[in-house]
DNA sequence: TTACAACCTCCAGTAACTGTAGAAGCAAGA
DNA sequence: TCTTGCTTCTACAGTTACTGGAGGTTGTAA
């Protein structure tokens, strides 16, 4: 099949499917004689495997080792499940980040009454407190 | 007072002070004889307010909008409370997003139980789950 | 034959910095 | 005075994971 059609398939830019294979994580396909990429079933499942891990938020890197990991399945999965492990604890401290900076934010977001900007809860806040956050 | 001050009072790099002048944000310093940039405690509270904002996930653009309105006490600050609130709800969202996907990876990360890739729930999660989730 | 879609390569842009190279300035101590 | 070492300067490349576009070729259907 060509580019279009893979892309298709895995609901993925033809210019990303040709990205993937820049990068190496996809391998350099066949070419018609006229230059043209062709793809067979296994760069379908490939693919997928590749977006699918982006689905989950796993980095190109990860999903590097995870397809090494899946393409020799006599190895053992220890590092799978370590890279999985830590995307998760990596996911929970974002969400643990997001939601103290979303009441933070929602404590002075929602104080604003209008008004002109020298009185105003927000600009106010911003202004007030101690340089720099982190 | 030396770009290495402002940058320590306000728990910045060097570097990223330079970068928020190249961009706009922060006006152009004085410089001395041997152009060197000189700062006033002015400056020190403009980065601290980019910093804050930053730090509560601001983007520049934004940034750029409200310190207009800081800087203009008599405007109305009706803009700022909307970019307030269109950022609170962004990261409403991200938070619903990261939850979900968290609790999904959570059901496969945690049932490989060790053993050949083969046999990996990750891996088989990763290589059946249907192409592309988005 | 003439459209027109799909393909090709190459390159720039995104967000918000961070890091480095190579050169110059400045202050303090020997 | 010289040297040492820190700070500063400009300019540019790299980060992440794509996305979009320019300019050109190929394949196919009417």
């Amino acid at each position: 099949m060509m580019i279009g059609d893979l892309a298709r398939k895995t609901s993925t830019k033809v210019n990303t499917v040709r990205y993937y294979e820049d990068i190496g994580l996809l391998p350099k396909p066949a070419r018609t004689a006229s230059g043209r990429r062709t793809y067979t079933e296994s760069d379908v499942r490939k693919l997928s495997f590749v977006r699918h891990s982006r689905g989950f938020g796993f980095s190109i890197d990860e999903i590097r080792s995870l397809m090494e990991i899946s393409d020799s399945p006599k190895q053992d999965c220890e590092a799978a499940a370590k890279i999985a492990q830590e995307h998760l604890e990596k996911i929970d401290t974002q969400i643990i980040q997001l939601t103290s900076l979303r009441d933070a934010l929602k404590s002075f977001a929602t104080s604003c009454s209008g008004g002109s900007a020298e009185h105003c809860e927000i600009i106010g806040a911003l202004n007030r407190l101690n340089p720099a956050v982190d």
